[in-house]
DNA sequence: GAGCTGTTCTTTTTT
DNA sequence: AGAACAGCTC
């Protein structure tokens, strides 16, 4: 499902002349502009592969960032493919952001100058909020919109670190800050966002305090070696044989870098600058400024051209799609706004079937009744798949397609967090092996159902006088270390039972509840699986690595409680996800085929024979958006859900949505592509015909009012005044008004007038740029800084100087 | 703490 | 456009 596409190209012979430029590529730095469905991920591993073996480049010197845990496990599969002899420990600097972050603190970078100690544990979201929460109790601070506390606390970390004062609330929260820091520094964990910009931040001063010094004097005393308190003595010998496990970047390479935010970047750049001591670490970073939509929760620029501009990089290009047929790529095409047009490697292929329902319930009984009949006639079900805007439509879906006895998939997450007992046991084995961590501990001693009923405030007290003997979980949770590390020699098969036994486990789950039996299978599913990978043993020589092979390496304590530490940290970051392969807590589902059914954000990075999307309606794809980058994201997500169709798409809209907000007429996005690529299935209403002239009007009337506002402010202030307030654009001058609407119609009518001079225009969002191309429909201009952008006329974005 | 007015967000989701 | 929340008054 995922972009296997290419494996049947594998090898470098097999590449177009643009993928070998960007593969055999040297410059310092290099972001490729790969088009959706140009084999970017192919790209890349020959690039790995191209210079580990041709140009000798250990892969031990290589990072290799992604945005997700899902994109990295690609990676390293692929790379398996291709080169079967490749050990998990040449790959330790493969990884999301995150992961690789924790990597360097865990075992290069001197985290105790940051406050932590390297023995420090990870927290996810709900626990920094739930930390955050007691604070703001204990400390009386005034934090407003605390339901949404988690979203802030990400938010606007941004703020805070780049040293705003206040937060645009005016309330508390930047206060708590600083102290939500020191208690995680004093209960040695790490939230998400420490991770990268605690590393980012070491890799600097020790990039700093380098340039004042002079090589190997510079690489041993920095910390690289680990333990920070070396005596004068060794750090001497460390001069003589220093080089063999220390982080020498050679090139960085990016994966899907228009996805990362502001936080990743400055990483990159402080890993760039950490190796320039050491000769400087090439930077190769692949993306696509077409398919960012998850702009929202980060910054509003488009980092792939941030990055470009950071970072001086050459730009290359993949212009060719291997994927899907010429008038989805075409029509998929329209809702681009960067770069040249995309050159399809098929013909023509099928034309997009547009269809009208009547209401969700109808759409779904159609589709359950095509799907079928697409079955009946060979089609797998695992080639078929549902998109929609918004996660509440695929109820429906879901009712009809049981009723028709449809296999389907959800996306949706499932983590062991949704388990309860197993959410309890986690806590439990990380205070067991962090005991700094009072916050779990307490949370282990409080929780209702498994713990041990104590109050918040009595839990907080044993755990911060460490009181022994009032409650004996919380004494053997305390003496766990001291009893794991004389156990560690027993044998392995017996290691999770003996867990359960020594933590008095059995107690604790209500051996005479309706659920024990159920809730002990899965406690001890999970310790065999953590102490399967845990145990793994290290004398298998040849088989490879050994769980913490890396920080043994650097020289961290490899006990069992310093494992089960690491696993569960490694766990916190890859999301606990619930693996059916190890962990029988689901039946095993791979092998089933089922449709699959998913939000159109969820659809990225996938590929499928036949898409439908479903709700093509005015108000829900566009969904009703507040600004103008609100709606350019709202098109290129249509743009991906479009691309990931290799052979059949077919796009429906409902008459009667059922919904507030949402329009009973199809979405203006179908307008904007031309009609020789659709097929219009059923009826297409004389109404829609009208309400589409309608609509250009609309637009055009709207695209006056814009114009007039620019005018007035031209007129009436210097550069930077604010734009266009509500009294201004009530207040209409009649003689614009009607200058603009013949202007307007003027350039409606005269289509596709080629540029001969130089055209200048302006752009609210990337200022000014001069004109490159338009035809009846679009408009592009190049602005610098952030390259070709393509803008709809109808919208008026752009404004003529 | 009920009742009022004004403000802010609503969807998408990863680590 | 409507829900949810903040902050004010009584």
């Amino acid at each position: 499902m995922t972009e296997h596409k290419n494996d049947s190209r594998a090898g470098r012979g097999r590449l177009n002349r643009y993928q070998l430029e960007a593969v055999l590529d040297d410059s310092p730095a290099c972001v490729v502009n790969a088009c959706v469905g140009s084999g970017k991920t192919t790209v890349l591993i020959e690039k790995i592969i191209y210079l580990h073996e041709e140009k000798k480049v250990p892969l031990e010197n290589m990072v290799v960032l992604t945005f997700t845990n899902k994109a990295a496990g690609e990676i390293t599969e692929r790379l398996h493919t291709r080169e079967p002899g490749i050990r998990q420990e040449q790959t330790e600097c493969f990884g999301t952001f995150h992961s690789v972050a924790m990597r360097l603190l865990k075992n290069y970078l001197p985290v105790e100058q940051a406050g932590w100690n390297w023995e420090f544990t990870v927290m996810d979201p709900d626990e920094e909020t739930d930390l955050a929460m007691d604070i703001i109790g204990e400390r009386g601070l005034k934090v407003k919109y605390k339901n949404r506390l988690k979203k802030r606390l990400e938010q606007e970390y941004q703020g805070w670190i780049a040293g705003k004062e206040e937060s645009r609330y005016k309330d508390d929260l930047f206060r708590l800050y600083p102290i939500l820091e020191e208690e995680k520094k004093r209960q040695n964990k790490m939230s998400f966002s420490d991770l990268l910009r605690v590393s980012t931040e070491l890799l600097l001063a020790g990039t700093e305090r380098m340039q004042g010094m002079s090589g190997a004097d510079a690489v041993k005393t920095d910390g690289m070696s680990g333990t920070g308190k070396e005596e004068p003595g060794k750090e001497e010998l460390g001069k003589e044989e220093p080089e063999e496990k220390l982080f020498h970047p050679q090139w960085i390479i990016v994966d899907e870098v228009q996805d990362s935010d502001a936080m990743q970047m400055d990483f990159l750049a402080a890993l760039t600058e950490y190796s320039v001591p050491y000769g400087g670490a090439r930077l190769f970073a692949v993306g696509d400024p077409n398919q960012v939509i998850y702009s929202w929760r980060g910054t509003g620029e488009n980092m792939f051209f941030l990055l470009k501009h950071r970072f001086g990089a050459k730009e290359l290009t993949l212009p060719v799609n291997y994927r899907s047929g010429g008038a989805i790529l075409e029509a998929a095409g329209r809702f681009r706004q960067f770069g040249d047009e995309i050159r399809s490697s098929r013909d023509m292929g099928d034309l997009i079937t547009v269809k009208n329902h009547y209401d969700p319930f109808q759409e779904a009984e159609y589709l359950a009744q095509r799907i079928v009949q697409l079955h009946g006639e060979g089609k797998a079900y695992g080639d078929i798949a549902v998109f929609y805007r918004l996660q509440k439509q695929s109820e429906m879906l879901e009712k009809t397609f049981a009723r028709h006895g449809i296999p389907y998939e959800l996306s949706v997450k499932r983590t062991l967090k949704d388990i309860p007992v197993l959410n309890w046991l986690i806590k439990v084995l990380r205070f067991s092996v962090s005991p700094e961590d009072e916050q779990t501990g307490s949370g282990v001693l409080c929780d209702g159902r498994y713990g041990e009923k104590y109050t918040r405030k009595k839990a907080q007290k044993i755990i911060r006088e460490q009181v022994h003997g009032a409650a004996p979980l919380y004494d053997r949770m305390a003496g766990f270390r001291e009893w794991a590390d004389r156990n560690a020699g027993a044998d392995q098969t017996e290691f999770p039972r003996e867990i359960f036994e020594y933590l008095g486990l059995r107690e604790a789950l209500h051996p005479t509840s309706a659920e024990y039996e159920e809730e002990e299978r899965l406690v001890l599913d999970f310790l065999g699986q953590m102490c399967r990978i845990i145990c793994a043993a290290p004398d298998k020589a040849g088989e490879g690595e050994t769980f913490s092979a890396d920080m043994e390496n650097a020289g961290r304590d490899v006990s069992i409680p310093s494992r089960i530490r690491e696993y569960l940290n490694r766990s916190a970051l890859y999301g606990m996800k619930i693996d059916a392969g190890e962990c029988q807590t689901t039946p095993v589902k791979e092998d089933i085929d089922t449709v699959k059914l998913m939000t159109l954000h969820a659809s990225k990075g996938l590929e499928f024979d036949t898409v439908f999307i479903i709700g093509v309606n005015q108000g829900l794809i566009p969904l009703r958006c507040r600004s103008y980058e609100q709606e350019e994201e709202e098109r290129r997500l249509f743009f991906v859900g479009m691309t990931r169709a290799k052979n059949e798409l077919e796009l429906s809209w409902y008459t009667s949505p059922g919904e507030p907000g949402v329009l009973g007429e199809y979405s203006r996005y179908l307008k904007m592509i031309p009609d020789r690529l659709l097929r219009w299935d059923g009826r297409r209403t004389e109404e829609g015909k009208r309400e589409n002239l309608q609509q250009m009007r609309r637009m055009v009337q709207e695209r006056i009012r814009k114009k007039d506002d620019a005018e007035k402010n031209l007129q009436k202030n210097t550069a930077g005044a604010d734009r266009g307030g509500k009294k201004d654009r009530e207040s209409d001058s009649l003689q614009t008004h009607a200058n603009a609407e013949a202007e307007a119609n003027e350039e409606m009518e005269t289509g596709q007038g080629q540029p001969e001079l130089v055209i200048r225009v302006r752009h609210r969002k990337y200022g000014e740029g001069v004109l490159v191309m338009q035809d009846e429909m679009n408009i592009e201009a190049e602005f610098p800084g952030y390259g070709r952008k393509k803008f709809l006329k109808s919208f008026g974005d752009l404004e003529f100087l």
